[in-house]
DNA sequence: CGCTTGCTTGGAGCGCACTCCAAGGTTCTA
DNA sequence: TAGAACCTTGGAGTGCGCTCCAAGCAAGCG
């Protein structure tokens, strides 16, 4: 037995909310351009991650042209969050490999999200301690805003 | 009138929780190395901080050593929340030539503290975002280990 | 056909926030 | 008073995550 995610081979994603602006699946070929306008990446960059290995290698139309697949949209919406999280590229590209490892893999890549999750939890707290402050520095200034202009009506 | 805060001259402290490791006003005279102890930043840090106008100009021992204050200290407090919040160096030291500019600028640093603040609440909300991606994906990996796991005692 | 627009590649360049270096002066401890 | 440990400076170097460039191929249109 193999345990199921999408359609089977190698990918990694348990279905989040259905993606917007998406052709259905067998007319899913979509330009680099295409991909540029859904994920406000650059060209640029999604061939760097290419690259550096965090995509997979990509379909190509006959002339060399690189055709995007939904599976692949999303992959980058994934890539999308955990560089939200802070990740660094290098932690995705080893995600990536993971990935591409196979089923015996699962175990790391749980531990690696783990670790992410409590990470992401902990920059949440952090930055709960700099809001604290900045409401302390920004109702002193409200305040000395209130004297200036008391004053300055008097 | 001029709105008070800790002791008058252009700093913009108002007083977070008192810190620990520190000596008294008076003798307050911190060398570098002892500032790297007590802040976590690396002197190459400090200096590089007062050179590009991060902090005020540092007092000096008659021989040109660098003695950080208590108020110096208060300040790398305020920079490193800032930091945290992942406000760009450049608008720190915009705000620290606010500081610096006097009392007339406490309008604009108020506006600069509020973008902070409403950037913090923004982050926070993406990293919850990110959260719940993570726990959908951490769950599926846990129902896949124990998929795989049950597999193997059987 | 010519023109515009889009795509390809490897490799160089950039902005940020440090981080380190060399060469020399200072301060502390035994 | 010797030696270790610490401090000074301007400037160069580093790692990350892109970002851009040049030169050339390809596709669509009047």
């Amino acid at each position: 037995m193999t345990v199921m995610e999408t359609t089977g081979t190698g990918t990694d994603l348990c279905a989040g909310p259905p993606q917007q602006n998406r052709r259905p699946d067998g007319q899913d070929r979509y330009t680099i351009s295409e991909v540029v306008a859904l994920t406000g990446l650059t060209a640029h960059t999604l061939r760097w991650y290419e690259r550096i290995g965090l995509m997979p290698h990509i379909d190509r139309s006959h002339t060399g042209q690189r055709r995007y697949t939904n599976r692949d949209l999303d992959w980058l919406d994934l890539v999308g969050k955990l560089r939200l999280t802070g990740m660094p590229v290098a932690d995705m590209v080893r995600y990536a490999e993971l990935v591409r490892a196979g089923d015996h893999t699962y175990g790391e890549r749980f531990e690696l999200l783990r670790t992410t999750r409590e990470d992401v939890l902990a920059r949440i707290d952090e930055l709960r301690g700099t809001l604290a402050v900045l409401d302390r520095k920004i109702s002193f200034y409200a305040d000395a805003g209130r004297a200036l202009a008391s004053e300055g009506s008097r």
